[in-house]
RNA sequence: GUGGCCAUAGCUCAGUUGGUUAGAGCACCGGGUUGUGAUCCCGGGGGUCGCGGGUUCGAGUCCCGUUGGCCACCCCA
């Protein structure tokens, strides 16, 4: 064993890793600026006490804790970005629009025994909306807002897979409301005591078999027919049948309840992404409302990104009671779903994603007078703005150079071949044009700009 | 945190019942031929076989431990 090595569940990230890494990232960030949020970060520790007081002290052993040496303060690394976002909300909330649309991107850390698509450190995409817009008065128009922002949310996340090749038959965004299935389920039988139990439940329907599942369900008064609407998870609901009905379970109220987010979905025109499905609960204690989770359609992998409204959680934290939604996303079971469907783009187009496509390489024909010449054109390349590279070799083999040239996935050559004269090679489409050497730069420049 | 599987070159792997200085392809580096990304030829660097201990005359091979990876559980903010 090498005496150092990267720490469990970390990555050390290569050029190539690290230009697969960008392209998500970039995707994230665009995906947000083109859906109206502004970019913020914060610290990525952050006191302990940040993290127990929304989640308890059992949370501890989950994160990376720590003390200074000879300090008295416990940090820990963020495992998440909600308690930092609302403690940012919070004390600034008197002068924020609103709504407040913000997102980050950057590094979190879990202390959990790593697996496929789950790491200890990660990239995770953040973006929430905070307050209401609209200014609405009545629980009509407050709910009526709270769908548009629910849905806003979602029309994001959509946006982002969808800008990186994903279809709605590669994944599913399925969705569900806590308070819509609390009250459906009251009417139903199920006491509000007993729901978490049942949420629970729910929850853990994918991780034991059908009849074990129905046996459970049995417990809070279903039949094992109706089991099979839960095992089905997926309800169908339309705009233009808001009396849809279960021939074995009556989910009119649930369908009336959900109506506005679904006629959000529709004017967004996302509909075809989702999925509503009772078994989508998260586990979170603090989701006060829509919830929602996006998985690979064939229930490949883990949960590529999941999100809720948390009304409650920015007064939490000591800020005014604040309306909000949110999602995260992280770039381990993405980047795995990309793979998985052949959409991680192949490397040159990974670094011109990545901005690192060289436009020029520069390489002479191997005599001394021109060889000469090679740095200081690579310099007056660079001097104009343009990324250029020249060998290291030691060979002049013109082959080889271009070997070279085209597995560094330049666009152009420049082959100097005298003090006065140059050969551009536009290496996309193999096309030779001579050049005067003084003009090799200005007609690099005009190729690379067009 | 619990349990299972795995570990030989940068990558993919071979390596006989335990038997000499541990191999191949690709990749990388250098040289050569053909003034053009190819093909071809020659050469090279790289492994204390993840690490540590044990059994043995002898361990890549068998045993134990450890580290890391993968899988399931827990959890999934």
């Amino acid at each position: 064993m090498p005496p150092f090595q990267a720490p469990k569940g970390t990555r050390d990230l290569y050029p190539l890793d690290a230009a697969r890494r960008r392209f998500i990232t970039e995707a994230w960030r665009a995906a947000s600026i083109r859906h109206g949020f502004d970019e913020i970060d914060g610290p990525t520790f952050e006191p302990l006490g940040l993290y127990t007081v929304k989640s308890g002290e059992g949370i501890v052993s989950e994160l990376f804790s720590f003390r200074r040496a000879g300090g008295e303060d416990d940090y820990a690394l963020r495992p998440e970005f909600t308690p930092t976002l609302a403690r940012m909300y919070a004390a600034k909330a008197g002068s924020l629009p609103r709504p407040t649309k913000w997102f980050m991107a950057g590094p979190f850390f879990r202390a959990e025994r790593p697996q496929r698509g789950r790491l200890r450190e990660f990239l995770q995409w953040n973006a929430d909306f905070l307050g209401l817009g609209g200014d609405p008065k009545t629980p009509e128009e407050v709910e009526a807002a709270k769908a548009a922002a629910d849905a806003e949310i979602i029309a994001t996340c959509v946006s982002l897979l969808a800008s990186l090749g994903l279809k709605p038959t590669d994944v599913r965004i399925r969705v569900n409301h806590r308070y819509a299935l609390s009250a459906w389920l009251t009417t139903q039988g199920v006491a509000p005591e007993r729901q978490p139990d049942l949420f629970k439940l729910l929850d853990q329907r994918g991780k034991m078999p059908e009849a074990q599942f129905a046996a459970g369900l049995g417990a809070f008064g279903f039949s094992p027919q109706q089991a099979e609407v839960f095992q089905k998870g997926v309800v169908r609901i339309t705009t233009d049948d808001p009396q849809a009905r279960d021939s074995v379970l009556d989910l009119t109220l649930f369908s009336h309840a959900v109506l506005p987010l679904a006629n959000q979905f529709a004017q967004m025109g996302i509909v075809d992404w989702i999925d509503f499905d009772l078994t989508i609960v998260r586990g979170l204690a603090y989701y006060t409302g829509m919830v929602f989770e996006v998985h690979e359609a064939g229930g490949a992998e883990r949960a590529i990104a999941g999100g809720g409204r948390y009304d409650g959680l920015v007064e939490l934290f000591g800020g005014p009671a604040t309306p909000a939604v949110g999602f995260g996303m992280g770039d381990v079971v993405l980047a795995l779903v990309l793979q998985d469907k052949g959409l991680m783009p192949p490397d040159a187009s990974l670094l011109e994603a990545a901005g690192q496509r060289p436009d020029v390489f520069v390489l002479s024909n191997g005599t001394p007078q021109a060889e000469v010449w090679v740095r200081p054109i690579v310099a007056q390349l660079r001097a104009a703005g343009l990324h250029a590279r020249h060998t290291y070799k030691a060979t002049r083999n013109i082959g080889k150079l271009l070997k070279e040239a085209g597995d560094a996935h330049a666009r152009v050559a420049v082959i100097i071949e005298s003090p006065q004269q140059a050969t551009l090679k536009d290496l996309g489409t193999g096309v030779q044009t001579p050049v005067p050497l003084a003009e090799a730069c200005r007609t690099v420049q005009g190729l690379i700009a067009r």
